[in-house]
DNA sequence: AAAGGGTTTGACCACTTGGTCAGGATCACG
DNA sequence: CGTGATCCTGACCAAGTGGTCAAACCCTTT
């Protein structure tokens, strides 16, 4: 009888103990299993047993698979385009790009099945996340790329077509994550230092790009 | 009785008419479905379908659902990789590479399928195509590599590393095609034409980058 | 036109999958 | 304590899955 729901307490702030620590081993679960096969490839039962549930138990905490996977894209979102938003107007144009570059590049380093949960969804056509690229990410993308035609009609920063040059970003650093083996295979990487590698070609090739030249 | 016992007739080359068809017509429809949910993702039943034949005939031309995925990679990964091959020692280091970026641009445009296909392999641990990638594919990059760094110590390119450089190639010009909706949704993009403003910024950002300052 | 192969299919099977449910175990709090 | 709410589980189900098979249906060749 007193089952939840589904669910009648506010997710964001579990109401006891054993709430907060099941979501949240749920979640990171499931970031596991959805990250290396994909919403349709993932199952349940692969999910509960990476948590250490039972697949009754994981369903008593969400509705359905369905919820879970939109928990994790919800909660994804937000912090996966924070470094954009730092980009301060009022700094150097090109440092600002870079910085940009190396905190998307840290993030890929350090969250890569974050960046393959999204890579996952987006190549497969983003069926459960258009409405949030439609949205607020195409809003702060056009506003980014305002700023960045800003810095070039002030002749602060080289002539480039500002939404390619933040999928370019997107694209070099988030390769690091979503491609990871094969990085690791060409390179014969045994551990992380690769990174640091990349971190430096990144500057260099976005600094000799978008300097401007007099 | 008669049954091909999977398969006795060289794939590449079948023996008849209606051979040739169905094969052809399968491995459409695999690359369409595969490319779109992923290995795991992707059924039998939904490949028939997009084929417009019987499950059970489908499995008449491949043994399994691996073969047919199988099938696709190996025919793939050698096409994929053909444009680094016709990188020309004796060509103008920055005008080679630029060629280079505008051919993988290009085939984001026509196979993004192919490209996706690949994408949600590597995406996923690459499970199927370690070998390929540890031999073939890492020979053919060292190789690359070793040419540009030759061009490097000539002075005729920017001193970048040439590993990561090829790296920044791929995932550019890729996010194309396995990012497209993204990509279509924030420029609002009602045909291909961002394609070519694509491939300018691509130019303009490696021609920049890579030509040498004396 | 008959034969012999190549081709196609409906029916079927074992297994996996997302999800349900009734009841039992455990916890928090008066 | 004890009691009510929360938490957990084994057993179960319907639908979907990859794959099989015998029988029927072509199609070509003689």
């Amino acid at each position: 009888m007193p089952q939840p729901e589904h669910a009648p307490w506010p997710m964001n702030q579990p109401r006891t103990r054993i709430q907060k620590r099941n979501t949240e081993v749920i979640l990171d679960a499931a970031l596991e299993v959805f990250s290396a096969h994909g919403f349709r490839g993932a199952t349940l039962d692969a999910i509960a047993e990476v948590a250490g549930l039972s697949k009754p138990n994981v369903l008593y905490y969400f509705a359905s698979k369905e919820a879970i996977h939109a928990a994790l894209l919800i909660q994804l979102l937000d912090t996966w385009l924070d470094p954009l938003r730092d980009l301060d107007p009022n700094g150097d144009p090109v440092e600002e790009i870079l910085g940009y570059v190396a905190r998307k590049l840290e993030m890929a380093r350090a969250y890569p099945r974050e960046s393959r949960l999204f890579a996952n969804e987006i190549v497969q056509g983003a069926p459960r996340m258009m409405a949030e690229i439609e949205g607020p990410l195409r809003s702060l993308v056009d506003e980014t790329a305002a700023m960045i035609r800003g810095w070039i009609a002030e002749g602060r920063l080289a002539a480039l077509d500002p939404h390619h040059l933040i999928f370019s970003i997107w694209a070099t650093t988030q390769h690091y994550a979503d491609f990871d083996v094969q990085v690791r295979a060409i390179l014969q990487a045994r551990d992380d230092s690769h990174f640091d590698d990349a971190a430096v070609f990144l500057a260099d090739l976005y600094r000799r790009a978008l300097t401007p030249t007099h």
